[in-house]
DNA sequence: TTGAGGCTAGCACGAGTGTACTAGGATGGC
DNA sequence: GCCATCCTAGTACACTCGTGCTAGCCTCAA
C-alpha cells in the first residue's frame, strides 16, 4: 500500500539478498551476484544502494519491518494464550517463510562486526523484540508491563523462544515443529498462572 | 599434552580464524587474510589445509574440542544444582573467551549454506550438546536420562540457554551478566523439583 | 656427509570483488 | 513539443580471491 516504486525495487534487491544468503551464506552476497539474482545490471542497484553496507543494511531493516507487520496483523482474542501463541509462532521458524527469516537474521548477526549499520539494526530489532515479550508476558499476567514480574518473564520467554529457533532450524525444513509449540505453550500456562508476588 | 607440532601448527591457524571472524565477520576469512594474521605464508597455510573448507571444518571442530574439554574437567560435587550451573557457566557467553566461542559459533552456522562441511559439524555440535543437557536434565531429577522427563526438560533447558546466550552477545561484553544465571538458576531449581510424573 | 621429506615462501593465473564513471533510455511536468 | 530528472546498462580500474606450482629451506635419520 502506496509503496513508491523505487521502494519496490529496493524491495526486491533485498529479497535477491536473502535469497543468496539463504542458499550459499552471507560470504556470497556481492553487488554482482545480488544485481544478476534481481534480475538488474549492477549499475541500477548502485544508483539505489550506492554502497554495499546500505544494501545489507535495507535487507536487515526490511526483514524486520515485514516482520513487525504481520504480528501487527494480529488482534488479541477471547483466549489471551492463544493470542500470545500465535504472535510467537509469526516470529518462530515453523514455517517456510518464517524459517527463512530466521536464518537471515543469523547470517546478519554473524555480519555484524564488520558492519557496524548491522550492528545497529540488530540491536534495535531485539529492544523492540524484548519489549513486545516484556508487553506479552504483561498481557498474560493481566499487569502493566512496567513491573518487574513481566520484565523477568518477558525476558525468559525471548530466551526461550529464540534458543528454540536455534533448535528448529538444526532440523530439516519439513520436520515436526510440534514439540517446540508444546514448550512455548506451557510457558505461557506458567507465565499465566505465576503468583502475583514474587 | 601430547600434541604434534603439525596439530599445534593448525590450532594456531585456527585461533586466526576465530579472530577474524570476531573482529570483521565472515566474509573477511580468507586464506590470505587468516595466513596474515598467523604470520605464515599463504603456501605454508595451504600445505596444512589444501582447501579454505577444510581450514572452517578444522576451526569450527577445534573450538568444539576446546569446549568439551572445558566441560570433562569439571566433576560433581555435593550440590547437583552447582554443578549443572558450572558446566552452563562454561557454555554461555559469560567470560570474554566463551563470549567469542558463542559468537564464533554463529558465524559458522551463519555460513552452513555455503559449505556443506560447516552443516555437519554444526549438526554434531547440536546433537552432543543436545545429549549433553538431558543428562544434566537427569542427573539433576535423579533418573535415567533415557526417560522422556530428562528430554523434556533437556530440551527445554537448553532452549533457554541458547536464547540467552543471543542474548548476552546483545549486550557489552563488559555488562552485567547475573541476570541470566539468575535465569538458569531458577530453571535448573524447577527441573529438580519437577514431579516425577508428568 | 649425505639425502629425503616435511615445510616455507612466493609467484602466476584466472576469476571475482567494490566502486567510479559515462552514455543513453524512459518518464513525467510544463 | 521540450527538457530536466530519474534510472539503466555497461565499461574500466585497482584490488582481492582461491588455487596451482616451483624453488629452496630446514631437520633428522642413515
Amino acid at each position: 500500500m502506496g509503496y513508491t516504486p523505487r521502494e519496490e525495487r529496493k524491495a526486491r534487491l533485498a529479497e535477491a539478498v536473502w535469497e543468496i544468503v539463504l542458499e550459499q551464506g552471507i560470504s556470497a552476497v556481492s553487488v554482482r551476484t545480488v544485481a544478476a539474482r534481481a534480475g538488474v545490471a549492477v549499475g541500477s542497484l548502485r544508483h539505489l544502494f550506492p554502497t554495499q553496507s546500505e544494501l545489507l543494511e535495507f535487507s536487515a531493516e526490511l526483514m524486520v519491518e515485514r516482520a513487525t507487520e504481520r504480528v501487527s496483523a494480529l488482534v488479541p482474542g477471547a483466549d489471551p494464550v492463544e493470542y500470545v501463541l500465535a504472535v510467537i509462532s509469526e516470529l518462530l521458524p515453523l514455517t517456510p517463510e518464517t524459517r527463512r527469516e530466521f536464518e537471515l537474521n543469523m547470517a546478519l548477526i554473524a555480519e555484524t562486526p564488520g558492519n557496524p549499520g548491522l550492528a545497529r539494526a540488530r540491536d534495535d530489532a531485539h529492544a523492540r523484540l524484548l519489549d513486545l515479550f516484556i508487553r506479552l508476558a504483561g498481557f498474560l499476567r493481566g499487569e502493566e508491563p512496567s513491573g518487574e514480574g513481566p520484565r523477568h518473564d518477558g525476558r525468559r520467554l525471548l530466551a526461550l523462544c529464540d534458543g528454540l529457533g536455534l533448535h528448529l532450524l538444526h532440523q530439516p525444513a519439513d520436520a515436526d515443529t510440534g514439540w517446540a509449540v508444546v514448550l512455548i505453550r506451557e510457558e505461557l500456562d506458567r507465565i499465566r498462572g505465576a503468583e502475583r508476588v514474587r
